[in-house]
DNA sequence: TTAAGTGCAAACCTTTTGCTGCCCC
DNA sequence: GGGGCAGCAAAAGGTTTGCACTTAA
């Protein structure tokens, strides 16, 4: 079994919670997917397997993966929530015009962030850093200034 | 005139678009409160002044203003955007107990940064980066182990 | 047995949009 | 004078919730 899904069947056990059929094929289907999933391409893998199973069922069973620290949600900029699973850690480069997400990690970086929060008597928890650019295809295809441009990524 | 008035009226005038009342208006709200405005909070604080504006005009007004570059909306994971005037570039300590919002910079990540785009062959128009944690007056306060609690902050 | 979970639909919240009349250029 | 704007209300889109039924423990 996943560490995953041992993760999942402690909380429930330890918090009088109860493992159904439901719950455990939306985490696999969760860990099937690598990256960056929204509830509703959830909801479209699930259903395949089980149509039964309803959107607020999967919305309700990340809730509870977030809760038990395995899954974590990120906001891109797009209007949806991403969710995505905790690993080791790592930040994302995501190209403002096809939406490419890179994943990145840096260790320089996480030193001074641990530097600064102590500076401001902060204990980090977790941290969100985001580099919002052009990726090599997209620098190619359009080269206009970035002030005269809608930024769609600042909008939403 | 501001700086930002004179931002304002050059897009306008360059975009064929139209300097209203509410826009002056509404942009000079926006310059007396420092921070992290909600387009709901904007719009309370504008109806004092002028009751006949809609939360539409609000929101069209706070488009525009990130359209021509005086203005960019952040996320913090409480739901709803946050819009903040673009000056010198900073990155944000959010206190996840009692939401303070803290503002920090550090030049060396802003190069780490760029240096990791170019390796990815990305060229980066903005960035968000955020440190979640507990401010010094919650620490004190609180002591649980991180995943036993409910992460609200991630669950929005 | 019984408290928690599910599906469904309705509610909610924030943000956008359609429309009609208005006003800046 | 005409095209962009404002206000309003309705729509939209994502997420949550209430309820009656079902099911794990």
């Amino acid at each position: 079994m996943s560490r995953e899904k041992q993760v999942l069947r402690e909380y429930i056990s330890q918090n009088k919670l109860k493992l159904t059929e439901q719950r455990e094929l939306i985490l696999e289907a969760f860990l099937s997917v690598k990256g960056h999933v929204t509830a509703e391409e959830l909801y479209q893998i699930v259903c395949k397997q089980n149509p039964m199973i309803g959107l607020a069922t999967v919305y309700r069973t990340l809730n509870l993966l977030c809760e038990c620290g395995l899954v974590q949600q990120r906001q891109f900029g797009d209007g949806q929530t991403r969710y995505e699973l905790v690993q080791a850690h790592h930040d994302h480069l995501i190209c403002t015009k096809c939406r490419k997400i890179v994943e990145f990690e840096n260790e320089d970086i996480e030193k001074i962030q641990e530097q600064i929060a102590r500076q401001h008597g902060f204990i980090i928890q977790t941290h969100k850093h985001e580099l919002y650019g052009l990726c090599s295809d997209c620098q190619d295809k359009e080269r206009e200034p970035l002030i005269t441009e809608k930024q769609d990524f600042l909008v939403y």
